[in-house]
DNA sequence: CTCTTACTAGAACGAACGGTCAAGAATAAG
DNA sequence: CTTATTCTTGACCGTTCGTTCTAGTAAGAG
């Protein structure tokens, strides 16, 4: 056998996520990657491959790790309405809490990679997709609890919290009111009851 | 006095745009303006300064030109209720219809340059900004106008709807399911009564 | 200890980057 | 027509890009 790796791969994906969260895909160099990881830039090769295996893997990673973890929000026992309304709530604070405004790096790989990136468009539709799919699960336990109307569409509501959820990470990177984004959090959580 | 310009500035600006709009500002390199614009190099840096001058002109252009254009939408005289709902059914549908999947150009701006880019910022914000006092103006109208409930509060409900049209946009660069984004704001809609 | 293997550090690669410059061409004032 | 001014063309600038290569180094197998 041979010599062992001096560095902990995982440590330093995550070192390379923060990187790529905070400055998107094109800005981020690897020149900048290397300075900020701490590696040579040969064992950055030999780990990861390219820049866009890099990107794709520090992508995987955000998605795994994020918190609040959406899909485990909502899969908890009992009342299940108050897990969405929780769910929409910590997603308007954390938007308006980020301090250095990176966003949600799902937003910005969609925005700035889609759609002519396919494997960070199957990251971008698998996250999205699983994150409708856990709001619709949510929502018609919700229904059958009596929690909303018998009448309620759970997809389709799903889908609309989805849909504004994107709308308040993109709106987070501006540095306007925070009121503006709590108040239409607000109206949005109203829909649901 | 001296020589005439060759080209139109504003139509080369509209190229820019539509390249800029397409591949981002990181992805478009001054050698691709170049080609696309059909235009000299040093025309484009004396007609409109740096790549990053450019760019910010055409984001600028972009928000004078777009098409729907939502202030005006909304400042139709009459029933203002249906022209909300509309723009909100346009966004959507020209969200579902954008063939090239280019998304809105603000919400890309948004999300691959801030925070660190104040003169985008500044754009951003203004656009933001316009649209939700448009919509809350609407929407005060509506109220007046007994189109909605008269505790109903105006700007929340617009900075609701500003959200959701963000979210339908970003989500749009996706390549999923146009139900998805019908349901959504049939759902959205549904609060506007 | 020796050999093999995979690691590390850093120089080096050609290509592409944003931006500038020099020379010629076109236009309007005098 | 002359002249002054601004445009166009395209070569060119130094820098930075992502990537590869070359040496040298460390560690387990025999």
């Amino acid at each position: 056998m041979a010599r062992t790796k001096e560095f902990d791969p995982d440590a330093v994906l995550e070192r390379a996520l923060d990187l790529f969260w905070r400055r998107g895909y094109e800005a981020t160099s690897m020149a900048d990657l290397v300075e900020h990881l701490g590696i040579g830039r040969a064992s950055l090769y030999a780990t990861f491959g390219g820049k866009h295996d890099l990107y794709v893997k520090a992508l995987e990673r955000y998605v795994q790790i994020r918190d609040p973890n959406p899909i485990e929000m909502l899969s908890q026992p009992g009342p299940a309405l108050p897990a969405v309304r929780t769910l929409v709530e910590r997603y308007t604070e954390e938007s308006i809490r980020d301090r250095d405004r990176r966003g949600c790096m799902i937003v910005n790989a969609a925005t700035e990679l889609l759609p002519d990136d396919e494997p960070v468009a199957r990251l971008v539709e698998t996250s999205w997709t699983s994150l409708e799919t856990a709001l619709t699960t949510a929502l018609i336990r919700a229904r059958a609890q009596g929690e909303i109307s018998a009448e309620a569409d759970p997809r389709a509501l799903a889908r609309f919290v989805l849909v504004f959820l994107q709308g308040l990470r993109v709106m987070g990177k501006g540095h306007g009111d925070p009121a503006r984004l709590r108040d239409a959090a607000a109206q949005a959580l109203a829909t649901l009851r």
